[in-house]
DNA sequence: AAATCGTTCAACCGCACCGTC
DNA sequence: TGACGGTGCGGTTGAACGATT
């Protein structure tokens, strides 16, 4: 037995507010308040409304001093940095924003921030290559944990790694992004929530030092060499074996990943909008009068083959 | 000009939490 | 202590609108 409904669906109008409405609910609560009980409240006004779609109305719409659209960079950066640190708890990342309602806040990272950090990479890709990888490969493999991480978990990773990246070949970053970082570097670095596999050796075992994510992929790649696939991410001496001979010499980047070992995934052009791409995803190279563009994900290739196409 | 595609955002839904009885 | 009901939250949907073909 499910639990009783909270109003008459039958008897409950849906869909957009009329301005009517609008103004019978905000004259009733700005002059006698909810009463602190918004079920009955629309029966007490004569709205033939849901008690919740009321309170929905009121907060996100009709209460005094909301701002809409318009947002500042101080907000993007609060936002951001509250969503690397605790995730979609909105109504938490709202509560720090005069004026913005959670559901503003959370429409507005899914449409437009999140891309605007994260770069424009086509959806259907990440969804179309999922890992060619049995389950049993990795039944007890810690690689499992990666693998289960939620979208969420993986973006706020995928940003903190970004926000983090030593590389300085790379294109700079934009002035929200620096001051992303600032703020990043300014609270604790144990207060973000930065999964990674417990399993994992420490860094001094292997010698990746920036990217905890990445540590653990380039652990778990070592560990199953052999016995599973292992192509779908590689390393920085991978990289260079693989394209050795293509590329050596233009490439000064390498001489700096030598130093730090850092493990990336390389994908071909075809995986991206490269009209939308966000500048710090890729970049030009050009070798033996050819144009290469090489893109680089931050540690979240792990479901991609390593390859670079002209 | 029409059709199609992509984006935005208001609103809905279901679930978890919490206070009350 | 457990059932009940109100509230709050995050995920999702779908209509509207703009951009592109």
């Amino acid at each position: 037995m499910g639990r009783a409904p909270c109003c008459d669906k039958a008897n409950v109008k849906k869909g957009p507010w009329s301005p009517e409405e609008d103004a019978t609910l905000k004259a009733y609560i700005e002059k006698n308040g909810t009463g602190g009980n918004w079920i009955a409240l629309p029966q007490k006004i004569g709205l033939k409304r849901c008690g919740k779609s009321c309170r929905l109305r009121w907060l996100n719409y009709l209460r005094p001093n909301l701002k809409h659209g318009g947002f500042t960079d101080e907000e993007d950066n609060i936002i951001c940095t509250l969503y690397i640190s605790i995730g979609s708890r909105w109504s938490i990342i709202a509560a720090q924003l005069p004026g913005r309602t959670d559901n503003d806040i959370k429409n507005y990272w899914n449409t437009s921030l999140k891309k605007k950090l994260l770069g424009r990479r086509k959806q259907s890709n990440i969804n179309r290559q999922e890992p060619k990888l049995d389950d049993h490969d990795f039944k007890d493999n810690s690689f499992t944990h990666l693998q289960n991480l939620s979208s969420s978990a993986m973006e706020r990773l995928q940003l903190h790694a970004q926000l983090q990246s030593p590389y300085s070949f790379w294109p700079k970053l934009s002035p929200l992004q620096q001051k992303m970082i600032q703020t990043l570097n300014s609270i604790n670095q144990n207060q973000n929530i930065l999964i990674h596999d417990q399993n994992t050796p420490a860094a001094s075992n292997n010698g990746f030092s920036h990217f905890e994510i990445n540590q653990g992929y380039s652990d778990l790649i070592e560990k199953n060499k052999g016995t599973v696939q292992t192509d779908f991410t590689f390393s920085t001496d991978q990289l260079l074996e693989k394209f050795e001979g293509q590329i050596a010499g233009e490439f000064d980047c390498f001489k700096e990943m030598e130093g730090s070992k850092g493990n990336f995934a390389w994908w071909d052009s075809n995986e991206f909008d490269t009209n939308s791409g966000s500048s710090t995803n890729y970049m030009q190279v050009h070798h033996q009068s050819q144009e290469y563009l090489m893109y680089r994900d931050y540690g979240m290739g792990w479901d991609r083959s390593a390859y670079m196409q002209q």
